[in-house]
DNA sequence: GCGACAG
DNA sequence: ATCTTGTCGC
């Protein structure tokens, strides 16, 4: 933390920041390093009722070669926008299910390093924990950010569940190998469910209740509709 | 071998 | 993710 020069308080991401590998590895590295970091996710319940929830999206350029991300940080309860930063790089690794993290993290990454707020928690456009190796693009940024995460996802990548009933608050658990590994929420009456699992420094109970409060009229949480709303006005100018 | 498969 | 406007229904 240090005083800029208009004397306002500034966290150095540069420095919380864990910087814990390269991004530029095989297909069958990238799944051992996942293997290994999933022991690092961290299940522990809020400290503090969040205050600063930041919201992540990434598109890509009109011509495909570059991926952008957006970060939108939105203060409670009033869900009013304080910061949005935004990143630009180069595609260097294709979509492949499960790799999403080598895809999208190092842009993600970039937005959030812009940062001069803290936001307290971060909800993700991706999975968290709910994922083969269970560490999906939310849980893997968690370790990265060292902060609360939750993944919310629009779909499914893994796991098995009963269609929660189609009122706005319901949800299932999602199960996978024996293990409730996230949770399938209706955050709208009569419309489809998001997928929401731990991505790090929270509890599953924690991640739902927080999606359904940022859930005030869409089906995605205000964060990350938000996000997604800024990264494509971004795609625009590309 | 076949089907599934975040964004 | 992306190609794409209006339209039907809650």
């Amino acid at each position: 933390m240090f005083i800029d020069n208009s004397q306002s308080i500034v966290f150095d991401y540069q420095q919380s920041m864990k910087k814990l590998h390269s991004w530029n590895l095989s297909y069958s590295d990238a799944r051992d390093l996942q293997e290994s970091l999933a022991s690092k996710v961290k299940f522990i319940p809020l400290k503090k009722q969040p205050k600063l929830i930041a919201g992540i999206d990434c598109a890509f350029s009109k011509d495909g070669k570059k991926i952008i991300a957006a970060v939108v940080v939105l203060k409670l309860p009033d869900f009013v926008p304080v910061e949005t930063t935004s990143a630009l790089r180069k595609v260097t690794f294709p979509y492949i299910p499960g790799l999403l993290s080598f895809r999208e993290a190092p842009v993600c990454i970039a937005a959030v390093e812009k940062l001069k707020t803290k936001p307290d928690l971060f909800i993700i456009d991706g999975q968290g924990i709910a994922h083969p190796r269970r560490l999906g693009l939310a849980a893997h940024l968690g370790l990265f950010f060292d902060k609360p995460t939750i993944g919310c996802a629009k779909s499914r990548l893994t796991g098995t569940f009963e269609e929660p009933p189609v009122q706005k608050g319901t949800h299932n658990p999602l199960k996978d190998r024996g293990q409730v590994i996230g949770a399938v929420i209706r955050t709208r009456t009569n419309v489809k469910p998001v997928f929401v699992s731990v991505g790090n420094k929270c509890l599953l109970k924690d991640a739902i209740k927080i999606t359904l409060s940022c859930a005030v009229k869409y089906r995605l949480p205000e964060p990350t509709r938000l996000a997604h709303q800024f990264v494509s006005k971004l795609k625009l100018k590309t």
